[in-house]
DNA sequence: ACGCCGTGCATCACTATGCGAGGTAGCATC
DNA sequence: GATGCTACCTCGCATAGTGATGCACGGCGT
């Protein structure tokens, strides 16, 4: 991936993930392919910065999670919208807005419109 | 500031500088400056990020720079668009319009469209 | 039978970057 | 003469994404 894209990701993670959660309980590993569908294949969180992710909005209480044995395949955590991550997603789309509004309107020049 | 705001900051520095720098020369505590007009406030480019950031475009070959002796004060850097320049800003223009639409989309939810 | 691949979770070292604090310096104002 | 703004620079810290590696399960092909 291109070394730019992969700074302006940072802090988005968390904005990701809870808003997959939106719809309904998911596991880890389903948590990244809806990602991917969602984005068109634009973004692919690595495990490296999936899971970290989930454990830090799990322990902010965000996330509540569930060890569920599966048919078939080794045991998933299931994680879920807890009311604070309901709450959480929404400050982080209201962030994500403002920010996205002041990089457009700084890159694009017209001092405020 | 928040520790959301932060994170999604990184990576955006290059784009905002080479912008400002769009319109003719300006020295660094300028390029700051002009940033947070342009923001309305929003970006308030740290000197710490400022400075290597102005370092490695240059050092890249997408700014050339100049000190000159100002009549009043210190002497300034004067830093001006390359032709390399030029085309990297239109790089990264293009590297946020797909990133801010990806993200859009898969917050969004509508599958793709 | 065995290796390989996809699923599924986890952690590690590396890297990039923003931030705040500190340093140097000139000049103006009180 | 102390404070404050301009103007440059650098350092240490914290954060977070990436790729590699590890463990474990199960299915597939040869």
């Amino acid at each position: 991936m291109g070394r730019i894209a992969s700074q302006l990701r940072k802090g988005t993670t968390p904005l990701l993930v809870l808003s997959v959660l939106r719809d309904g309980e998911l596991y880890g590993y389903e948590i990244a392919q809806r990602i991917r569908e969602r984005s068109g294949g634009a973004f692919a969180p690595s495990e490296g910065s999936l899971y970290p992710a989930l454990h830090a909005l799990e322990a902010e209480g965000a996330l509540s999670a569930t060890w569920r044995e599966g048919d078939k395949g080794p045991r998933r955590r299931y994680y879920r919208l807890t009311n604070a991550g309901g709450a959480l997603l929404a400050e982080h789309e209201a962030q994500w807005s403002s920010f996205a509004l002041s990089v457009a309107r700084t890159v694009g020049g017209e001092a405020g419109r």
